[in-house]
DNA sequence: TGTACATCAGTGAACGCGCGTTCACTGATGTAC
DNA sequence: TGTACATCAGTGAACGCGCGTTCACTGATGTAC
């Protein structure tokens, strides 16, 4: 590790030692799985992709589904990341707040199809890998944390609470779906319109899922 | 086809000339799709389940997307089935309709969760085939008449109704889509829920995005 | 500073496998006469 | 009713392919002395 940033520097002169090869690995089989899909995944294209042989990828992740578990759990991590960047923007109060998280998470779903069908529609990964559940849990508890902030309720200890959740979800869970498989393009061709005129669209949407008594 | 009826009735003596290879190959593949979800569907697994050579489908849908494809459309065609058949037991009023739409919506996606992956998710089927082009669209089209109903507007010519189909149809979907992923399962425990139970769950959220000035 | 050695990361050949597709064939069926 | 023939549906062997995994190996690196 320390050798490569001395001898090299940033170009990528080739050596027998990759130096961080892992890193390298989950970059080139993102890169893999949005180019091509799921569909037709493999850990040789991979390999290739990275400039490496074949049989490298075993030495980081044991086989094909440990790498495409540790991609998941990443997913999952930017997945947060993508809320969280979108609620930055918002306002503070706890509706702008749900909002904007939903933004996010369409956001992400839009910019990675693949890996969300990944984290969300295989069974590819292992969900029970250690890492993977943790990271796809605190995805959740997410939802949970935005949602339980606009009402008194805790979700996980008021059964309407967590309907209130359910149904949030369901609808960002929906739009962001249908969005990746192009099914709502043909009806609104909302990958026409302009970025801000598209948020106005989902806001609307998501808004209607949101109880009038919130707090605002 | 005559011939099958007259000689051997329903018992199924081995033939040199199945008959109705077509639709049995069709059922073969549903079956191993269902048993072994998208990812490992192959050709040779359903002609071997329809107790048929490899080589037989080609006879009737020429290579393996041929037959997703058909598989495909006649997916949409059960699926729109599953709704009317929820209508039937519902109160006629354009809102009990639409809900009752949307609980068939779900039920579909339950009891045929690899082939609501396959039409919704998948780029296997080939979406240019005019059978499923239609099947697809008629799908499409019952989503807006059951919205239309419950709104004086048309939502092909008005964009407010069009967001009001959108919303319900991102709702059930994403319904849909995260029961069959299991991914409600921990906060929620639907699968545990009586039939019933469930139906009113479901019914809660989907309420929740219909317009309260909708008619009836 | 130099040398010997252990550890580690990546190589590349080999393995067996299941896949979709093709094709000359054969058995069954329907039809013309 | 019987026979010849055309058409059709299914067979099964063969093809080439890309896959994941394994493993003896080798080159590079770090460390003990």
């Amino acid at each position: 590790m320390t050798q490569i940033k001395t001898s090299l520097g940033n170009s990528a002169r080739k050596k027998y030692h990759h130096g961080d090869l892992a890193s390298e690995l989950l970059r080139a089989a993102e890169a893999e799985l949005s180019e091509n899909g799921i569909e037709s995944f493999s850990l040789r294209a991979v390999a290739k992709r990275a400039g490496v042989s074949h049989g490298a990828p075993a030495h980081h992740f044991t086989d094909v589904r440990g790498l495409l578990t540790a991609l998941t759990a990443i997913g999952y991590e930017r997945f947060v990341r993508a809320q969280n960047h979108r609620q930055q923007l918002a306002k503070s109060d706890p509706k702008s707040q749900l909002v904007a998280s939903g933004l996010g998470y369409i956001d992400f779903a839009m910019q990675n199809p693949a890996l969300f069908r990944l984290m969300f529609s295989s069974e590819k990964p292992d969900r029970s890998n250690e890492r993977l559940a943790i990271s796809a849990r605190s995805a959740f508890d997410k939802l949970v944390t935005d949602a339980q902030n606009i009402h008194d309720a805790d979700p996980y200890h008021d059964p309407i609470a967590m309907m209130d959740v359910m149904a949030t979800w369901a609808l960002v869970h929906g739009l962001a779906d249908l969005m990746i498989s192009g099914r709502m393009e043909q009806p609104m061709g909302f990958t026409q319109m302009a970025q801000l005129e598209r948020d106005a669209a989902f806001t609307d949407i998501i808004l209607r899922v949101i109880p009038d008594n919130a707090d605002s």
